[in-house]
DNA sequence: ATGCTGACAGGAG
DNA sequence: ACTCCTGCCAGCA
């Protein structure tokens, strides 16, 4: 398994129940603002053993992931629901309010579920 | 090593 | 507002 991947886990793993992320923000965080895509894949081979929030972590459109993943967007939806966050009448995520903090636009180290856990080396 | 694929993102139609 | 096309990067056949 890649570094890389070790990375977004890891970072999933810390994003705090009730907040949402997108796959842009974690490419970015770990240096691969364009890898968006890698993440995603990371999510798919991620086993669930992991106790990964992987419902947590969603597309920048706030779009749900595909029919297939969780069993059903559906799923997805009522996991988010449980963690306390809440959609728009369209269905779609509300990401303006729950995604995690203000993440794109913040400088790191002001990072919101890490604080302490990246080692700018 | 080469090519295909993908749980994305962003711009264009 | 929605859908389609292209770009990108890391794994896997």
């Amino acid at each position: 398994m890649d570094h890389f991947f070790q990375q977004v886990y890891e970072l999933v793993a810390q994003i705090p129940r009730g907040k949402l992320a997108t796959y842009g923000q974690i490419a970015a965080l770990l240096g691969r603002p364009r890898s968006a895509k890698i993440v995603g894949w990371a999510m798919r081979s991620a086993p669930c053993e992991l106790d990964l929030p992987c419902h947590r972590v969603v597309s920048k459109s706030g779009r749900l992931a595909p029919d297939y993943a969780f069993g059903g967007a559906g799923k997805q939806r009522a996991m988010l629901a449980a963690e306390g966050i809440t959609f728009k009448v369209d269905g779609c995520l509300d990401l303006d309010k729950h995604l995690v903090r203000g993440w794109p636009g913040k400088l790191p180290g002001d990072l919101p579920f890490l604080a302490g856990e990246v080692d700018c080396s």
